[in-house]
DNA sequence: AAATTTCAGATTGTCAACAATAATTGAAAT
DNA sequence: ATTTCAATTATTGTTGACAATCTGAAATTT
């Protein structure tokens, strides 16, 4: 899958740019494009990252490319492999499910550190998120969640709230753009949007009401809906391709 | 904090990677000489890592100790900052708290998984490990657990028996570097390492039991106490510090 | 026809030089 | 002695060229 819309970053306009939001280095812009490129879908998973491409669509030199690239390795979006290159990580629904055990376990913990160290004012944020959600979710007449990361306010709410760093890196930058290139490819099931609302609605009670354990184990439970909700879709999709053309 | 021991290349990790991997590329090994500068204590915490000095001393060029440095900075070991440099990281009593609870969360995860996904093989091969630990305690007549990463092992051994890969990349990698690189500068309290054995004994009897809550639990509670003890002592060398000159 | 070898093109790995930025020095002024 | 500020040095950021390695297709052999 290789798309090549040639929409943004527009460099060789002769114009010094300068209110073009600042990602100082090159290796940074690099990041960003890639990163961009496959939310976008321009780049699939298991495809290869040609660092003259990108050197090339960007107009700079391979080295900040290359660093780039080893940085977003260790993130796990790319997969690195020596004197062959780097590809976007393809999930399996077994790396899913892993993926999601670190997320429940490290979630877990995180709300139940907001539900002690969150200030008011955040708390109060947090029952507003998601009656904004609840709002949204009735104009549209959909089932399922807001376009635009809405589900991920929430749990990056929390995440924040939880004020561990260490959390906030794996869960709030890594993990997330793990789950949000995931998303990209499997819908959710009709209904679970509901339902999810519901499920944030709890642990947001317990932790407006400052109840560590409870927020902990709604957000587990509700981790692990999500998970088998995904992975059903996942399986669906599978079924899907194999039943339309054997390979 | 330079000094300059030229000490060669030994696989140092506790647990059965492959006996003699070479490091393939000029980034790799210039990966593995900056990790065990900051082992050895040639590298101090906070002390800048400059980029000349490393490629003029494995004769290579500056490219792929940049790399190198940047991939570092992503697992936490270095912290990078642009236009600057990476500096070794200097972890505050509250980064320390904050990864210990990184630790817990997971590692608890990870220890009841490996109550179900173990073989039985592993089962006994953990056992026997906590009793060769024993058996070394008790001839070397002393009271903290053998030196070498000894304590590693044994939580290698869970977090492998757990078969989650993005558990033992995050605790297995990332985290054991820095707890690592934490013990070489404060040491445990006198008598910790019998209570740790026996904890660890503890854990061990309820995954080879099979039982994953209780695994689970234990493991959290080790943790909890482990925290409590490297803390302690963090606090104490902080006020010897201060008490012999202040600076 | 199938397997193997060869070889050219493409891609990654590395290098040394140059540019841009930060850090340091030291003289002048207060 | 201290501060300011410009000049100098040291370090990081970037580049284009070259070397090493991989890839895939044509050519050769079986």
């Amino acid at each position: 899958m290789i798309v090549d819309n040639d929409t943004t970053i527009v460099n060789n306009d002769g114009v010094d740019r300068k209110n073009w939001s600042e990602p100082s280095s090159l290796s940074d812009r690099a990041f960003d494009y890639i990163r961009k490129s496959i939310f976008d879908g321009r780049f699939g998973p298991g495809d290869k990252i040609n660092e003259l491409d990108i050197s090339n669509k960007l107009a700079i030199s391979r080295g900040p490319v290359r660093e780039a690239i080893r940085r977003m390795s260790s993130s796990g979006l790319l997969v690195f492999e020596p004197n062959s290159g780097a590809r976007v990580v393809a999930l399996s629904a077994d790396k899913v499910e892993q993926l999601y055990d670190v997320r429940e376990a490290l979630e877990a913990r995180a709300a139940a550190l907001a539900a002690v160290r969150m200030t008011d004012a955040e708390r109060t944020a947090l029952s507003r998120t998601l009656e904004a959600h609840s709002q949204q979710m009735t104009e549209d007449n959909s089932n399922s969640y807001p376009r635009g990361g809405s589900d991920w306010d929430f749990h990056l709410m929390i995440l924040k709230g939880a004020r561990n760093d260490v959390i906030w890196r794996i869960c709030g930058d890594e993990l997330k753009d793990m789950f949000y290139l995931l998303r990209s490819q499997h819908g959710s099931s009709p209904g679970r949007g509901r339902k999810a609302l519901e499920e944030h609605r709890w642990v947001a009670e317990a932790i407006v009401a400052g109840n560590a354990d409870l927020a902990s184990l709604l957000m587990a439970q509700h981790i692990r809906a999500s998970r088998d909700n995904l992975l059903a879709a996942m399986r669906a999709s599978a079924l899907d391709a194999k039943s339309s053309i054997s390979r």
